[in-house]
This record gives structure tokens, sequence and C-alpha cells, in this order.
RNA sequence: GCCGCCUUAGCUCAGUCGGUUAGAGCGCUAGAUUGUGGAUCUAGAGGUCCCCCGUUCGAUCCGGGGAGGCGGUA
């Protein structure tokens, strides 16, 4: 029985749409959930995330632990009340710190230690002390088990040692995390882009008794195609009733064919990064403007939208920010994606809920066949 | 007026003891970015080496003249 009630009210294909029910609120999914490692959705206000349509964002155990460190949010009341977000939140466990820190860190099988990219000093992440820092600490309403994201690529040996890792962690970290009625805890499936492993872990993750069900080390390079493949071999194994999430995913089209899957739930940096680096996700796919094109152009990113990011500002304009260097710049693009990101998984919840997702996907997956990620080059 | 120094990419500047295709940083033109190290990486375009004459097989480089700039001085 998860702690959370997830009702799913409409399936088309193996897409669906529910509501993940949370003390905080509710969880319309699919879900994007934008990434807010540091206590902030980077250059965008909490009132902003919350109107662009996001019911839950994402914190992380790694940078918070570092600074301002967990106890000191603890003693201010939280990372809700120190963020000054009401709605659900979502911790991962510096688990993607593992493998994207890989330079500043040392794996043991009890745990990893971490040399601080800030000052040098070390901190220790065990599964229970990652548990007591997402759930105790900062209050996080969904807590990720501790563990490691596969390295891509890696040889079936190293998917294999690496995945019985993360499960012995999401052992570990189911018995820190205890029983708890207003907190809930997912596990993670790791296995690269091994079928086999996949099964292996998926089987193994959901007979642990996990309120959700992530999928780990995709979007590490394996490419689009690859990463669907994964998907696809692995959801089969993942009980029904419980929510998906594909962590770490992804561009509108990898959200768009994780639907269709049966995913319910992603988080991604992309919006917000893309956001700050001068990149606009739209319906005609990404723009970057800060080309030249755009230095008179008088139209808006997208006149039909709710945001005002989207709406209200000359892409002339938004050249001439980020030209000049300007905060701006990066706060309404950041903005902009957020809605547009948000938009996106309305669509797609209100076509699944009518019957239509079949058509949203093909006419979206033709417009944005051209954005899907290649396979990292060997040695890159 | 005289003296000194300077003039090489859009900008700030290296450099060539006279020798094939003259470089850097920034800027510019594009691209990458997927559980965020507010970072970074990749590629490309762009030059009458101020002008003229001379010396030389060959001058961005040496000599003469001119133009423009900066500083000093009367």
């Amino acid at each position: 029985m998860s702690t959370f009630p997830f009702t799913i009210h409409a399936t088309d294909g193996k897409a669906r749409s529910g509501t993940l029910s949370t003390p905080r609120g509710d969880i319309r999914t699919p879900a994007f959930m934008p990434v807010g490692t540091a206590g902030t959705v980077k250059a965008l206000y909490m009132d902003q995330v919350k109107g662009a349509g996001a019911d839950i964002i994402l914190g992380n155990t790694y940078h918070l632990m570092l600074r301002p460190t967990a106890e000191r949010v603890a003693k201010l009341g939280g990372l809700h009340a120190f963020s000054g977000w009401s709605g659900p939140m979502l911790t991962d466990s510096g688990g993607f710190q593992v493998w994207s820190l890989s330079q500043l860190r040392k794996m043991d099988p009890d745990g990893v230690t971490f040399q601080s990219h800030i000052d040098g000093s070390r901190y220790r992440l065990t599964p229970a002390r990652s548990i007591e820092i997402q759930a105790d600490l900062l209050g996080a309403d969904i807590s990720m088990q501790l563990d490691e994201c596969t390295d891509f690529p890696c040889t079936h040996e190293e998917a294999l040692r690496s995945l019985e890792l993360s499960l012995e962690w999401g052992e570990r970290s189911k018995a820190a995390f205890g029983q708890r009625n207003t907190q809930a805890l997912f596990g993670i499936v790791q296995g690269s882009n091994f079928e086999d492993l996949r099964a292996r872990s998926a089987i193994a993750v959901a007979s642990q008794g996990f309120d959700g069900i992530a999928l780990g080390g995709l979007a590490v390079g394996e490419g689009h195609v690859q990463m669907c493949e994964t998907i696809d071999f692995t959801v089969p194994h993942l009980p029904p009733e419980t929510p998906r999430y594909v962590m770490g995913v992804g561009k509108p089209i990898d959200l768009v064919e994780a639907v269709a899957r049966g995913i319910d739930m992603f988080d991604c940096v992309l919006p917000t990064r893309s956001g700050r680096h001068g990149q606009a996700w739209t319906w005609d796919g990404p723009v970057n403007v800060k080309n030249a094109r755009f230095v008179e152009e008088t139209q808006p990113l997208d006149p039909e939208s709710d945001c005002p990011a989207s709406r209200d500002y000359s892409l002339a304009y938004l050249n001439h920010l980020f030209r000049a260097g300007e905060y701006l710049g990066p706060m309404l693009l950041s903005w902009h994606n957020t809605a547009f990101f948000q938009a996106l998984m309305a669509h797609m919840r209100s076509a699944i809920a009518k019957g239509t997702f079949a058509d949203l996907r093909a006419e979206l997956s033709e417009r944005w066949a051209h954005t899907t990620s290649q396979p990292r080059e060997p040695g890159a």
C-alpha cells in the first residue's frame, strides 16, 4: 500500500494520466518537475514556477548538504519554509552526483565520500545519511533512495555490479526511511541498456515495495533511440499501480515518447539551463534567441501563451538582453521554458483524457524529430 | 614648430633575426548542453600588416617621403 494515493484517470495506449495525492497537494500526471537544486528553481520566483503550472519541484541532497547544510535548513524550518515552496517537493538522493562528480568522490560498498567543489572539505553520504537529509532535515515529501547512476557506455559486468549496489542501497534506504504516513520513498531501477539487467533490476525494485519507481541511468549519452528502447523493455516489469518516474529527462520529444511508453513523472534541468543560455523551447522546436536573425524581430516567442515571458516580450528584446548580458534575459527564458514544458504536459494529459494522445504524439514526434539526441561519440 | 613613440582582424595587442597559408584574447556567426559545478566545450567567418616610392630574387619587417594618433617641449 503506497503512502500517497495514485489514481489513474485515463489511459490511451500505454500512456496514462492520473493524480498522485500528497498532503501538500495533488500532482497531475504525467508531470514535469522543475529542478530546484539549491533551494531555487534558478532565475525564477516560486510564484512563477507555480503559475507556470508546476505541481512539484525538485531539491538536491548533495548541493544543500554542502551549502547551507541540511542541518541549517532544518533549523530554519525545512526546505519548504526556507525556499517558499509550499507544494510537494521531491529530493534527489545525491546518486546523480555520484556520476556527474566522479572526479570528486570515492565509492565504497557502504557509501560515497565527496570532496566539496566549494571548499574541498569532505562529506560522507550513505543510504541512511541521504534519507536523514532528505526526509528528516530537508523535509522532502518524496525522497529518493541513494543509488549509483551507472556510467554509459559500460560492460554488462559493470552494469550488473552497479545495479546490485543500487539494489542494496535501496534496501538500506528503505530500512532507514521506515514507515511514514506523510512522506514517500521512491526506488530506482538501473541496468544501463541491457534488457536482462533492466528486467532484473525492475523486478527487484518492484518487490521492495517503494511508493514510486524511477528509471535512472538514462539520458547519459545513449541517445534518444536507445533510451526509448530501454524504457520499452523496462516498463512491462513495473507494477501498473505505482508511479513511474524517468530521472533527468528530457527534451520535449523525450517527454512525449516516454509518456507514450507509460511514464508518469519527469525532471530535467533543460528548461532552466537552456533558458540561461539563450535557448527557448517552443512548439516549433528549440530556438536560440541570440541568433542574429532576431535582432529586429518584433514577434514574441509565443503570442498564444498564457505566460507573460512568452507573450509580452519581442524576440528583438530577448536577443538584446542576452547580447548585453542582462539578468532579465535568463530570467525571462527560464520562465518561458518552464511554462512551455508545463503546457506540453497539460496538452498530453488532456489528450490522454480525450483519447487523442496518439494523434498528438504523431504530430509532435514528426515536428521534433530533428531534435532527438544522438548516441555520444566513443571517448567524447 | 621641434623631439620621441605608435599605426597588424570589429576592439586591445603579440609576432615575423627579410622567405610557403601572419596569430591570441575579447567580440562576431553558428552548434552542443537531459536526477544543474550559475560552468563549460566545439566549430567557423574576418586582415591592402596606414599610404607611396625605393633597396632586394623576395618587404608587414630595411631606407626615404607622406598621412593619422599619443606624449613631451617652446
